[in-house]
Parts: C-alpha cells; structure tokens; sequence
DNA sequence: GCCAACGTTGGC
DNA sequence: GCCAACGTTGGC
C-alpha cells in the first residue's frame, strides 16, 4: 500500500530544483529517533512524499518526490568529517538511516504555507500542528492529494519565488542554524 | 529519575 | 532578531 509523506527541508542547503537537477538523492542528516524510525520502518519504495521548503521565504510545498529506498544507512555518520559524523554508531549496526528520494515534479508554483494553513481540506495536517518539529511526517492519502492539486494551479497573481539555487552540498533531514549556514559558504 | 540549563527548529 | 516549543545534556 502506497504512503505518503511530507519531507522538509531548507531550500538554501537542498531544494525542489536541486533535486530536479540531481534527480535522486540521500536523505541524510536525519538525527532524530522518530524520524529515523520512519525511514527505517515504515516508508517503503514507491511511496509519495510532498517537498516542503522550510526556513524559506515564503515557506511552502515545492514539489513531489517518489521515494525509491528507505532504512538506507546514513554514510555521513561514519564520516569524521561530516558534521553529521556519530562516533558512536557502528556498522555492523548503524544507528542512523536515510532514505532515497528522486524527483517526481516541480509545482506550477510553490504553494506558501499561509495556502496550506487556509484550506479547510488540510485542518488535520501535522506539520501545521503547533510544536511540531519532526522533518518527515506522514500524510493522509486525501492530504497528499489536496496538496498536489493546489500546487497545480497557478495561482493568478503573485510573484516567483527565488528559490535557492546552491549545489548539494548540505544535508536534508537536518535544518541548519543560520550561523552553519554562513560558515558553510 | 528529576529537572534546570542549554541547544535546535522554524515561523514570523 | 525574536521567541515558542520542543529535545538533549548533565549534575545530583
């Protein structure tokens, strides 16, 4: 049975036109048990995932990703050099897992997170929810469907957003603070 | 196990 | 930059 999911992650370190240029990549960085448990257990090859820019302007759904693996160990843990890089976690028992996603389809136009917010269809979606954190959560199959069909339509006014045009350097399942981020440029 | 201090996330 | 809402750490 197909899931679906909502993937965040921020723009400036990884976005919809990254991955449409890349077409596949590892969702690493992911240092969250919950989340972790997710792509370790639960999301399965085939699933859909909405891509949401967060810590963007404005934030909101930028696309659809098909995930192709999952519980996939994470490299940046065993890499010294990574920021990401767990001391702790052995390979013959990884503590921390990523998925594989590839591009599906870039929205028409982003859909902001105020149109999210706004529409009666998605009253119950998690990541609308106060506190939440978590940078994967699943989706409701009529979520993910309401979702894709408002980044369909074009909306009539309103300008393009310009979305982070950077290499894949960063990682996606973990937000970096500010401060990372300028350090890393 | 408790909990205060601190760090992170992410919208605004 | 601010701050709410977490999660993590470490002393006890």
């Amino acid at each position: 049975m197909t899931r679906f999911w909502l993937l965040k992650c921020e723009p400036d370190v990884y976005s919809i036109d990254d991955l449409e240029r890349d077409g596949r990549t590892g969702w690493d960085g992911v240092r969250n048990h919950q989340v972790r448990n997710f792509m370790r257990d639960e999301m399965k090859p085939g699933d859909l995932g909405i891509f949401y820019h967060s810590n963007a302007e404005p934030p909101g759904a930028a696309g659809i990703v098909r995930i192709e693996r999952s519980g996939v160990p994470d490299p940046t843990q065993f890499d010294p050099k990574s920021e990401y890089h767990d001391p702790k976690s052995r390979r013959e028992d990884p503590t921390w897992r990523m998925c594989e996603v590839s591009f599906v389809e870039r929205f028409a136009e982003l859909v902001p997170l105020d149109r999210l917010r706004g529409d009666a269809a998605l009253a119950s979606l998690l990541i609308l929810r106060r506190g939440n954190r978590l940078s994967i959560t699943p989706l409701e199959r009529a979520e993910f469907d309401r979702i894709r069909v408002l980044g369909a339509v074009r909306a009539e006014t309103g300008t393009k957003g310009a979305a982070g045009k950077q290499g894949a350097v960063g990682t996606k399942g973990a937000a970096r603070t500010k401060e990372r981020l300028r350090a890393a440029k």
